[in-house]
RNA sequence: GUGGGCGUAGCUCAAUGGUCAGAGUACUGGACUGUGGCUCCAGGUGUUGGGGGUUCGAGUCCCCUCGCCCACCCCA
């Protein structure tokens, strides 16, 4: 590369620039309004927290907490981590202020940057966005659905209607270590014939096996005991309820009993989107509910449920299926000569002050050369002053479209300005 | 952490081990002395990612290194 790139974004951290933030601005807005739709505020919560709320909360034997944080001493000795998701921080806010004594349920969004120490990959970054959800107090499935059914909302609301939605529950303490049994006893006597990634699974969490790609344990894995068989008769009854809620609201969505989460506190409900043109990291949004969390960060008993999205997956999605709309300016000023230069720097100003997007050509070109840059920033007019507009005390006016053009007074060129792009957004 | 692919102009890419590394595009100017797009003409740009080695000679072959990409793992 050239002698100027000595200095380079971090390893999997990118910079966002236009036209790409225009996408990412479209999608922001769009979602703050379907979150005003179902109550959703937002909530900030710092980057860097204590190490060991990611650790409680995510699981010490996780991926993620055994060798994906950003984890580094401060100048005082005390253990920080750069947040590799956000429920952590949203449930320890919530505790930290005492949000669970306003009404219930609250309901809270987030949109911001993630870090996680990973090998980059298609889709996968060592800083990511995610926007994502928690609404605390409500136990009933209703709530699941309702957040399910936003994050449908989310996603259509950007025009990506056609993603796979899959459901399932994981149960609760009640239910899942008596199910995790089965399933040792199932894969027990058959650890040959597992690969070595899942022998180790095998050990460390045996769900996973269920979601395994390798042909051989896809093969094994028939006939293995469901989770959805095994649910206690409460969380039974909750996934039943959330089905028959999805169909009133006439979601589709499939059960997938191998669906497995990575983080250890979800409890019943999790779900996920995910799309066939993504590559290998091809979840769009995941989430479940954490009925346990805010009690093990301190708080009373609340239940919960939350989900994220994967922003740059959504952008590589929108990405695919149109491109950016590019903003244009709506005035160019092309000037000859300094004093006309003067006059351009001037009436920019005035348009600009109605709210207009207005640039300037350099007064020292030539017109044909300012005329091919107004071409080429596809601004919609194109202002002209030179010597002869000046003696005259006028201002000639080019529509780039089709190239009509007539002439207004200097002293009303502002205005006109205002009204040409009135006329050109209605025609 | 493991495996594979790729690094040549701002961008997209050429160049059987052999002169001075080229083309398109973009940019600037001109043909059109004050009017964009289309066409034609002219102009500049490179530590061939970096370092070492083989060779009379390396963009090309070998080794090391850095970076990017893809996959595994994991996950949004």
């Amino acid at each position: 590369m050239s002698a100027e790139a000595r200095y380079r974004a971090l390893k999997g951290m990118k910079d966002v620039l236009p036209p790409d933030i225009h996408l990412w601005q479209k999608i922001e807005t769009a979602f703050r309004e379907v979150f005003g739709a179902y109550g959703f505020q937002e909530i900030r919560t710092p980057v860097a927290e204590s190490t060991d709320i990611f650790v409680r909360s995510i699981g010490e034997t996780t991926d993620i907490v055994e060798k994906e944080m950003y984890t580094f001493e401060d100048k005082a000795g005390r253990s920080l981590s750069l947040r590799p998701e956000g429920t952590a921080s949203v449930v320890r806010s919530f505790v930290e202020n005492r949000l669970f004594n306003l009404p219930s349920p609250q309901k809270f969004y987030y949109m911001g940057p993630m870090f996680r120490y990973e090998r980059p990959q298609s889709g996968r970054y060592r800083q990511f966005y995610q926007t994502g959800v928690e609404a605390f107090g409500s136990p009933q499935p209703e709530m699941d659905a309702e957040v399910i059914a936003m994050l449908g909302r989310l996603l259509g609301s950007i025009g990506l209607p056609e993603l796979v939605f899959q459901v399932n529950s994981i149960g609760c303490e009640n239910c899942r270590p008596g199910y995790k049994e089965k399933l040792l006893a199932f894969f027990g006597n058959r650890l040959e014939g597992l690969c070595a990634d899942c022998a180790r699974r095998y050990r460390q969490n045996p769900l996973r096996i269920l979601d395994c790609k390798v042909p051989g344990c896809v093969e094994l894995r028939q006939g293995a005991p469901k989770i959805t068989d095994h649910l206690c008769a409460d969380c039974r009854s909750h996934f039943e309820g959330l089905q028959r809620l999805l169909d009133l609201l006439g979601l589709s969505y499939a059960v997938n009993p191998d669906m497995v989460r990575g983080l250890d506190y979800y409890t019943r409900t999790t779900f996920e989107v995910t799309s066939g043109s993504l590559g290998a990291q091809n979840a769009v949004a995941a989430g479940g509910r954490y009925d346990r969390l805010v009690r093990e960060f301190g708080g009373p008993e609340t239940p919960a449920v939350g989900f994220a999205i994967g922003m740059e997956r959504i952008v590589e999605l929108l990405h695919q299926s149109a491109g950016a709309v590019v903003p244009a300016p709506d005035i160019f000023i092309a000037s000859m000569g300094g004093e006309a230069g003067k006059q351009s720097f001037l009436l920019a100003q005035q348009i600009r002050d109605r709210g207009l997007w207005a640039e300037r050509g350099d007064p020292a070109a030539s017109l044909k050369s300012q005329m091919r840059r107004a071409d080429r920033i596809a601004a919609r007019h194109v202002f002209i002053i030179g010597e002869e507009e000046l003696r005259s005390g006028i201002v000639r006016w080019k529509r780039l479209a089709d190239s009509s053009q007539g002439e207004v007074a200097l002293s009303d060129a502002a205005e006109s300005a205002v009204r040409l792009r009135g006329d050109s957004l209605s025609s």
